[in-house]
DNA sequence: CGCTTTCTTGAAAGCGGTCAATCTAGGTGG
DNA sequence: CCACCTAGATTGACCGCTTTCAAGAAAGCG
C-alpha cells in the first residue's frame, strides 16, 4: 500500500511532541511517514492552537519544501514516528507526479476542512473527522474491518475541529450514546459508515479525499 | 504586475454569478483572471455555503485542473470577469514553476484560513480578510494608496468568514466605529495596517500570503 | 420610478465556551 | 506489587458570542 521510494537506510525517528520541522527553518530533507502520526499547526499569541494538517503513514511531509518554500508552520510528531528521509529537491519523472498529486491532495483536503470549520456544527465536525481519518487509514491499509487506530487526545481533536476539549468530550459522548461510533483508548470502530456520513452533513456525491 | 502568458486573442468573459467551472465537469481550459473577482465554494444540502477560495486579478484558476483533476467545487464569477484562457495541460519550463508556485501559494493561504475559521473571533476574521484582500490587491497593483476595491456583498463575506450576514454587518460597524477601517459601497480604505494586523490576531512574524 | 438586492436594526434563543473540580488510567520508582 | 504522579477524560454550573427570526431602510438598476 504504502509505496517506498528510498532504501531502508535513510530513516528518521521522532518521539511524541518532537519537532519534525520548525517554522522558518529550512529542513534538509522531507519525509514520508512510515509509521505513526504527525501534525502541522499554528499558535496564536494567546495560546490558541489550530492544527492545519495531519500526516498519516504513507503521507509526504511536505512536498512544498522541495519547491524552495521553508515551512511556515511547525510540524510535530503526535505519536512515535518512523519516517523515510527524502532529498529536499524536486524529483523528476514519475516521482514528480507523485509529489504534485500529494500536494494537490492536501490542497483538496484543506479545502474540505474550510467548509467544516466554517459551516458545520460540533457533531458534524467530529463525524467528518472520524470519517476522514478512518478512510485515510483504510487507504493506507491500516484499517481492520471497520476499526482503526486513532492516536489523538481529545485536546488534539479540539485543535483540529476548532472546538474546546470540553465540548469535544461531550459531543463524542453524545455520538457514542447514540451508537454512531465507538471510540475509546485511541481505537475507533465505525459500525455504520453511511450513518456517519449523514451525521457529517456530507452531500451525496462528495468525496472525502 | 499581472504577467500575461498568452496573446490577447484567447479571452473569456463572465457575468456576476455565472459559472466559470462546474463541479465534476472537466473544463477545457484554465484561466488567469485579468479583471474582476471570482470564487470557489461548496454548498451543504441545507443551503449552508462556504466560500473556499477567492480569485483576484492575476490569479490562476485552477492549476490543479492541469494535473488531470476535475474541479470538485464550482467556481463562479463574483463580478464581471475577464480572463485569459490557457490550455488545460501542464506547461513546461518557467511556466510550470509558475503553476506550482501558484498551487503552493493557494495551499498556504488555505492553511492560514483554517486557523482563522477554527480559532479566530468574528472581529479577527473580518480584520484578517480585509487585510489579506488589501494585500493581494496591492500586490496585483490594484491598490491606490491605502485604498482598494472590494466588490463583495456582506453575504459573500459571511460565506467566506463562516459567519452570518447579520453578524458580519454588526461586526463591520463596530470596526468602522472604532476607526479600524473604512469600508462602504465596495471600497476599502485601511488607515492603519498595523492596527488591523493586531485586530486580526496575526502573530508578529507571520506572513499573510 | 418601481423592483430587487443589499444593508441595517432589534429582540430572543442557543450552541459552544469558560472555569473549576473530580475521576481515571498509564507510567514510574521504591 | 503497590504508592505515587501526571496527562487525559469527565462532569457541572454559568456565561456570552453568534445565530435566528422578522422588519424596515437604503441603494443599485432597468
Amino acid at each position: 500500500m504504502l509505496s517506498r521510494v528510498l532504501p531502508n537506510e535513510d530513516l528518521s525517528f521522532f518521539r511524541p511532541h518532537e519537532f519534525i520541522a520548525r517554522e522558518g527553518e529550512r529542513p534538509d530533507s522531507l519525509f514520508q511517514i512510515l509509521e505513526g502520526w504527525a501534525c502541522r499547526y499554528r499558535l496564536l499569541t494567546d495560546g490558541r492552537r489550530q492544527i492545519t494538517a495531519l500526516y498519516l503513514p504513507g503521507d509526504y511531509c511536505e512536498p512544498q519544501w522541495a519547491l524552495g518554500r521553508p515551512p511556515s508552520q511547525p510540524v510535530m510528531a503526535v505519536t512515535n514516528v518512523r519516517a523515510a528521509r527524502l532529498p529536499c529537491t524536486l524529483p523528476s519523472g514519475a516521482n514528480q507526479q507523485l509529489f504534485f498529486k500529494s500536494l494537490s491532495d492536501s490542497c483538496e483536503r484543506q479545502s474540505n476542512w474550510l467548509v467544516t470549520l466554517g459551516r458545520r456544527t460540533a457533531l458534524e465536525r467530529l463525524a467528518h473527522l472520524l470519517l476522514e481519518l478512518f478512510e485515510r487509514m483504510r487507504q493506507a491499509g491500516l484499517a481492520y474491518g471497520q476499526q482503526c487506530a486513532l492516536p489523538l487526545t481529545q485536546m488534539d481533536i479540539a485543535d483540529i475541529t476548532g472546538l474546546t476539549p470540553v465540548h469535544v468530550n461531550r459531543t463524542l459522548q453524545a455520538m457514542r450514546n447514540s451508537g454512531l461510533v465507538e471510540f475509546q483508548s485511541k481505537w475507533l470502530r465505525v459500525a455504520d459508515l453511511v450513518a456517519l456520513r449523514e451525521a457529517a452533513a456530507i452531500p451525496a456525491g462528495d468525496a472525502l479525499v
